[in-house]
DNA sequence: GTCTATATGAAGATAGAC
DNA sequence: GTCTATCTTCATATAGAC
């Protein structure tokens, strides 16, 4: 193995653990102690890898950005219809309720944080919202030509935020089960 | 004016500054300089009126308390139908569109960041949905005694806090217009 | 009650030995 | 590339003069 194939490792390693720490305490809370713990690595050796805080959360978004392009492609290849895979999305915060109820969403708190007064850094992270953004508009575009598909998508988004606010504000497990039937019901009634 | 009045309106300017300051900045960014600067109240001075931060975080919750109720109370005695101040309610993230862009929901937002891993804290801030649910509860036990009220309550909640994260997010001041327009005509054909 | 000065700790970031 | 030691800044909170 090459010197610089395990540096790209070691530096893979500190990405997965900020996902989780970014996602478990959020951003500003999150600090280069909490990173060392989690990943391993030595407290000072981070700076190596991540000169500021900020290259950290651009390479966690990064990561994130690849598993959800992942994601929805596996979607699109295992899903005919785009009414199934509208329904597949809808259905995220049932299938993660565990993790919603006890964190909210991953990218609607980071946004949330971040978007108070550090507007560059929401920058960075709105992309998550971007890229569930423009795949939801063309799945609607294929499912109803004649409306205004990325207004749907918006509305998805924010029906899908609002689960996820309500069940974590009340750590409520149950919550998710009966707003995402309304939601899959409401899809299924679109025309 | 007695001693003890002058300081209970000291303490007031005070919650009034943090008020603003907590839905700006969130709870962790926000320091004492930064009260001291937006109240006026010399830096020191605080730690007389509050010993700590949580304690700021108690007496905002309980003013923001205060002033709900008495909104509250308002929408009850002027609005003849529950109907109408369920339509009331769902118009907030329209009527607050300026702010909810820039800063999202003043409770959303602020359970969303102390639910991560301040849980005595976030029961604080929780107070606040407690109080807008029991009241909304009420309306829809009283408009359909036949269904589930605090149900219908949460979902109402949750609309209107999936909305005020999209506006957030994307700092947008015209999705309010169209998911109010259709969160009111769900409330409209309810039976 | 008011305010200055400061104790104490933790944060982000850097310098430089190895 | 790795890691220790440290610089600097800023946070909460307190002690004590006025």
């Amino acid at each position: 193995m090459t010197t610089h194939e395990k540096t790209r490792q070691v530096r893979q390693r500190i990405v997965q653990a900020c996902d989780d720490l970014l996602y478990h305490k959020g951003y500003n809370p999150m600090s280069f102690s909490d990173i060392a713990k989690a990943s391993g690595i030595p407290r000072g050796n981070l700076n190596y890898h991540f000169k500021t805080k900020r290259q950290v959360l651009e390479a966690v978004i990064e990561y994130r950005l690849q598993q959800t392009r992942a994601m929805l492609d596996d979607w699109e290849q295992g899903l005919p219809t785009p009414l199934e895979r509208l329904k597949r999305f809808a259905r995220i915060p049932l299938n993660e309720r565990e993790n919603v109820s006890r964190f909210g969403c991953p990218m609607g708190s980071l946004n949330t944080e971040l978007g108070k007064q550090q507007a560059e850094l929401q920058a960075v992270a709105r992309m998550q919202f971007d890229l569930f953004r423009e795949w939801l508009t063309r799945q609607f575009r294929a499912l109803l030509p004649h409306r205004d598909a990325d207004a749907l998508s918006l509305h998805l988004l924010a029906r899908t935020q609002g689960v996820a606010v309500m069940a974590h504000v009340y750590a409520d497990r149950s919550l998710p089960r009966r707003e995402v039937d309304g939601l899959c019901a409401w899809l299924e009634s679109l025309e």
